[in-house]
DNA sequence: CCCAATTCAGAGAATTTTGTCTTTGAAAAG
DNA sequence: CTTTTCAAAGACAAAATTCTCTGAATTGGG
C-alpha cells in the first residue's frame, strides 16, 4: 500500500492511467487490465465499478464491451479518482491524530504538515491523466516491466 | 488513522509528546497517559514497549514506576519514533504503487511526489519533541480538549 | 526479611478493517 | 440462443487494532 492511498485507490489510479493510454473507441477488458497491471481480477472489478458509478469511466457489457474513460484524459485529474475511491476525507485530518487540530487550535506540526499536504493536494488537483500518460510515452514497457519484477519476488 | 502513519505510530508520537511535557524525574503511568490521550490502554502498552526496546523511552516497574523519555526532548526527533514504530520503509515506495518506480525509471508523478515527500521527511527529521512541546505551551488543555470532543462522537 | 500492592512485559485471543475470491445475475452482440 | 463481458452480493483471508490474561520487577510496610 502506498503511503497515502489505499490499495483500491492505487489500483484505480493505475487502471485509469491504463485507460488513458488506450486508443480511442477501443475499450479495454477487465481481464486485460488486471493481467497487464498484475491486479487481482475481482478486486479491480470492484474498483472499476466504483469509478463507473462515479462516471469517471464508462462500461459496456457483452462482446465489444469493456471499460473506457468517460471523458478526455485532459479532463480527469488524479484527485477525481482519489475522491471517488478513498473519499475526500482520506486526505483531511491531523497528521498526529489530534481530532481537534485545525487552523484555530493547531497541533505542533500543523503548519508544516499543511504545507507538505499543500504540495500533495496540488499534485493531485493539477495533474491530469493526459499529462501522466504523456509522461509514460516511449516507455510503454514501464508498467509491464514494473509488474514482472514485482511478480518475481 | 492519519494519512501517513499507522495508529500505533500516531499513538507513539502522541505519547512521546506527552512525556516531553512531563516534569523531570516524575515518570508518567501507562494508565494516566492512556486515559488523558484517550488511547486504548493495552494497545498503548504495546507501543510503549516498542519505544522502550528502542531506547526512546525508559520504563520502571513497581511503585514510583512509569515511563519517561530516555534522553532530552531536544535529542528526540519525530523520525526516531516513526522509525521505531512503523519502520523506515513505511515512507518509501512509489505513491502510485509501481514497484519499479525510482529515479531511473520514474512513474509519472515521481518528481512531484519526491518533493512532497521531501517536505514531510524534513519535518520528521528536524522537529524534536522539545520544539513540539514548546508549541503546546500555554495550551495544556489542547490535547485534553481534543480528546473530549473526540469522545463525544 | 517477607509480603502485598503497584506497575511494566509479553503472549496470544478476539475484533475490525481491508483486501481477495466465489458465485450468480444481467446486458449486449451476433 | 449462445457467447462475451460487466454488476453485484456475499464468503473468505489477511492485516491492523484492541482486549484478556499471566508473569516479572520494584517498592514500601509489617
Amino acid at each position: 500500500m502506498s503511503i497515502i492511498f489505499s490499495k483500491s485507490c492505487e489500483y484505480g489510479l493505475q487502471a485509469a492511467l491504463y485507460l488513458a493510454r488506450q486508443p480511442k473507441d477501443s475499450p479495454a477488458h477487465l481481464r486485460e487490465i488486471a493481467t497487464d497491471l498484475n491486479i487481482p481480477y475481482h478486486f479491480l472489478n470492484k474498483v472499476l465499478q466504483t469509478l463507473t458509478r462515479d462516471r469517471i469511466v464508462v462500461s459496456r457489457k457483452g462482446a465489444n464491451g469493456g471499460f473506457a474513460l468517460a471523458r478526455s484524459p485532459k479532463e480527469i485529474r488524479l484527485m477525481d479518482i482519489v475522491r471517488a475511491v478513498d473519499g475526500q476525507s482520506s486526505l483531511d485530518g491531523c497528521v498526529l491524530g489530534f481530532p481537534a487540530c485545525g487552523d484555530e487550535t493547531p497541533c505542533p506540526v500543523h503548519g508544516q504538515w499543511k504545507s507538505a499536504k499543500g504540495v500533495i493536494l496540488d499534485m493531485l488537483e493539477k495533474k491530469t491523466l493526459a499529462e501522466l500518460g504523456k509522461g509514460l510515452d516511449g516507455k510503454l514497457e514501464f508498467i509491464a516491466q514494473s509488474m514482472i519484477e514485482a511478480a518475481e519476488k
